[in-house]
DNA sequence: ACCTGAACACCGTTCAAGT
DNA sequence: ACCTGAACACCGTTCAAGT
């Protein structure tokens, strides 16, 4: 799973192929089929590799669920972006195994201890990720700003759109707007859900 | 490019081939290539279709720029939802298109109109399309509350996920909590950012 | 200008066969 | 138990050829 993994981060979604992939493990390609029912399963085994990379250590539930969570999701968008080839199947895929399952309880359980209920942890934690993957996807398919490559591409004409051309004057910050969004959904729930 | 978006309705994703797209279209499979260089192409020709369904007509920026802001991309979400299996096309794949980048400034100017600066429009409509299509991915993609189809499906057991167990108690739905989302990031921003 | 069909270099997957 | 290799039914794309 981790020379797929490796694959993917080098040559792209469409440069894992079950030929190429035994070829990397100096195997015959087909024997991958003793190990692996088919490549379905491999991405699912991907998908779980990356998540596994996120750290959930040290998170201290003692500063409070707005810290714990916004913190847990600032993780996730760092793993995230370490694999751009990987999002597409990172965000398209859902799988529910045990070792995903086991990640969500513990954080929910880290919020939880930082004093939200059981059901608005969820709901929350829920949106942040909604939430940083969307933005991690529009950030890595190219800047916003235009200059997007390939034909077809079309960059902004402050004639044709002035009001994008003057959101965009002073330079455009992924990480900025991530931290600005993420800390409005944070607040933003804490006042309309609000616990303390 | 209508036909090849009833096809992946239809079919899913891989079910658009471009010999099964010339067979709809009731021509030679090779006869595609005359009016579209790529597969690639097609796609984008899709990305674009389903973004035309977004109907922006009869938002009112009297309603002020959370209303505004907010049933745009309620709207958008609509549609997203309409083309569950377009729907990884359009997460994944960044068109930079003239018709893209109209639509994307209509938006932004009628949030202008409902009172923000051309930059907090920018930064707020991009966190909400991206929490929005996040959010569709993850709905689409299964329940949250396990009932996952496939091997390798784990169910939610109270004993080893007690506070997701607790969290899912009494149901889950998505709409509801894409709406507590939208509000938290709306209200958040004007909290953080705020204009009137 | 528009379409055809053969061909090329690939895929994922199955399966009988080897050790 | 673990690996091989031929085979099947597909792909996207190119290109010479037809009308």
């Amino acid at each position: 799973v981790r020379t797929a993994l490796a694959l993917i981060d080098r040559d792209g979604v469409d440069g894992l192929t079950m030929r190429r992939f035994g070829a990397e493990l100096g195997v015959d390609p087909m024997a991958v089929y003793y190990y692996v029912p088919n490549k379905s399963a491999l991405f699912d085994g991907v998908v779980e590799a990356v998540h596994d990379e996120v750290d959930l250590d040290g998170i201290d539930p003692a500063r409070g669920w707005r810290a714990v969570a916004a913190d847990a999701v600032r993780r996730l968008r760092t793993v995230l972006r370490r694999h751009p080839n990987a999002l597409p199947v990172l965000a398209t895929r859902p799988v529910y195994s045990a070792r995903l399952l086991d990640a969500g309880e513990r954080v929910l359980t880290l919020v939880v201890d930082g004093g939200l209920g059981p059901r608005e942890a969820l709901d929350l934690v829920s949106c942040l990720r909604a939430f940083t993957v969307g933005h991690v996807l529009v950030e890595l398919g190219g800047p916003v700003g235009g200059a997007a490559e390939g034909p077809g591409a079309t960059a902004i004409t402050g004639s044709r759109h002035p009001v994008l051309a003057a959101a965009v004057a002073d330079g455009y910050d992924a990480d900025q707007q991530y931290e600005i969004g993420l800390a409005a959904l944070v607040e933003g729930f804490a006042l309309t859900r609000g616990a303390a």
